[in-house]
DNA sequence: CCATGTGAATGTTTTCACAGCT
DNA sequence: AGCTGTGAAAACATTCACATGG
C-alpha cells in the first residue's frame, strides 16, 4: 500500500515553513509552538499540525517543536538536503535578474546552464557559469543530467524551448512565460505569472468592497496561484 | 443583500481565462464553447461555466461563447478596462528586470513610479519614467493617488517599503522578496516566490514517483500559490 | 441536437476539539 | 498545565448530470 497520497498543497506550503524556521534559527530561537510558527506565517497551528502529519511527528506534546530539527526534516522531505542544478533558458532582463539572483545556492539550488538566442550574450559569463547557445540546449541538460528548467524567453518561445528541456529530460519547469505549457504527465509546472497577479488583485480594488476573509486567504491563495517572478 | 460572496479562488482564474480569450482573438477565433477554452487553459468546461456563473450568463446555449464579448466582461470584472498606475520599489537586477518588462502597458498596468536606495540609480529613466530616491516613497505614492505597489527590494528591506506603500494609500502589493509581509485587512497582497515554486517541485524528484492528479492541478495549483492579500 | 447554467453529489481542505503524552 | 497529533465536523471547491433554451 501507498503512504498516502499527500495533498500538493500541503507541498506547496512546506518551503515557506522551512524559510521562516531558518530564518528563526538566525533569530537564534530554537524551540516554537504549532501557534506561534503559525503567527508568523500567517496561517492557523491547525493547518500547520495537520500538515505536518502526513509526514510523521516532530513534535513534543507541552514543548513544541525543536526549530532546527523540523527545519532539517521539511528539507529533507523536501528533497532540499543536496544541490539541484538548474537550466535557465532566456536572457533578456528577465533572464538576466534570475542568472544574478543570489538567492538560489543558499537555498539548494545552482544555475549551472544558461542558455540565449542572442549572439551577443553568448559567452558570457554570470557567477561563473557561461551563457550558451539555445541551439544546445537540449544536449547540454541531457548530458549535464539536468532535470529542473527555468523558462525566461518570450511567450512564442515558451513551448518549444519547454519541449527541448523535456526531450534534454527535465522533469520540473518554473516558468516565467505567460503562456499555458503543454506538457507530459511526468513533468511538473510552476508558473510564475506578475501580471495575472496584479489582474486578480485590481478585482478588489475602487470599487469600494473591502476584502474580506483576508486573513485566511493569505499564504494558501499565494499557493494556489503560483505565480511570477520577472 | 450582498450579491454573494465571490471565492477568492475564482478571482485568481480569471485573468487566465481573460488572457487566453485575447490570444484566441489575435488568432481569428470569434467563438468558444467552455470545453474548447477549457482544453487549451487546462481546466474542465464545469469548471469554467460555473466560475463564470458567479458573474452573469455570458454564453448562448447551443452556441457558446463570443470571444470578444467574453474576454471584454472579464475585463470589466476585473476593472482591467482602464490603466493602473503602479509604484515599483527596488532597482537592483530584478526590479530592473520589471521595470523593462513590456507585458505591463499592455495590460492595463503601467510602471508610474520607480524607486532606488542606491545614488548611482537615482535620476536613471526607463520609459520615460525617473528613478526616485525611496525617501520620497510615501509622499509620491500619496500625491500620485498610486494604489497597486511592487516590492522588489531584498528580504529585510521589505516590510518597512510595504508599510510605507500602505501609508501613501497603497491598497494592494505585489510582493518578490522571500518574506511574509504583515498588513492590514483592507490590503491585499499576493507573493511572487520562485525559490518556494522550486523547493516544491523537488519533492517530486528523484523519488520515483509520478506526479499525480497533475493536469487538474495545474493551473489551480498555481493560482493556490499566490499568496495574499487578504 | 448542442452547449449553457445550475441544483445536487462528490471530493478536498480546513478547522474544531480533545485524548494523550510530557 | 501545555501542546501535539488526529478523528470527526464543517467549510469550501469541483464535477456530475440534466433541464432548458437557442
Amino acid at each position: 500500500m501507498r503512504p498516502r497520497e499527500i495533498p500538493d498543497i500541503v507541498i506547496r506550503r512546506l518551503p515557506i515553513y522551512e524559510r521562516t524556521l531558518k530564518q528563526m534559527l538566525d533569530a537564534g530561537i530554537t524551540s516554537v509552538s504549532s501557534e506561534e510558527l503559525g503567527e508568523r506565517i500567517g496561517v492557523t497551528a491547525a493547518q500547520i499540525r495537520r500538515d505536518l502529519s502526513y509526514f510523521g511527528k516532530f513534535g513534543k506534546q507541552g514543548k513544541g517543536y525543536d526549530v532546527a530539527r523540523l527545519a532539517e526534516a521539511i528539507a529533507h522531505i523536501l528533497h532540499l538536503d543536496r544541490q539541484w542544478d538548474v537550466a535557465l533558458a532566456g536572457f533578456g532582463h528577465l533572464g538576466q535578474a534570475i542568472a544574478h539572483y543570489r538567492g538560489f545556492e543558499p537555498n539548494s539550488f545552482r544555475i549551472a546552464a544558461i542558455f540565449a538566442r542572442n549572439p551577443e550574450h553568448i559567452g558570457q559569463q554570470v557567477n561563473g557559469t557561461v551563457v550558451l547557445s539555445e541551439t544546445e540546449l537540449t544536449r547540454v541538460i541531457q548530458e549535464m543530467g539536468i532535470k529542473i528548467g527555468i523558462v525566461a524567453v518570450p511567450a512564442a518561445a515558451a513551448q518549444n524551448v519547454a519541449d527541448r528541456m523535456i526531450a534534454g529530460g527535465v522533469r520540473a519547469i518554473l516558468n516565467y512565460a505567460p503562456v499555458i505549457l503543454k506538457v507530459p504527465p511526468s513533468v511538473w509546472v510552476r508558473e510564475i505569472d506578475p501580471i495575472s497577479a496584479l489582474q486578480s488583485l485590481t478585482y478588489y480594488l475602487d470599487n469600494g468592497d473591502q476584502p474580506d476573509g483576508h486573513a485566511a486567504a493569505s499564504l494558501n491563495h499565494r499557493l494556489a496561484t503560483e505565480a511570477t517572478g520577472d
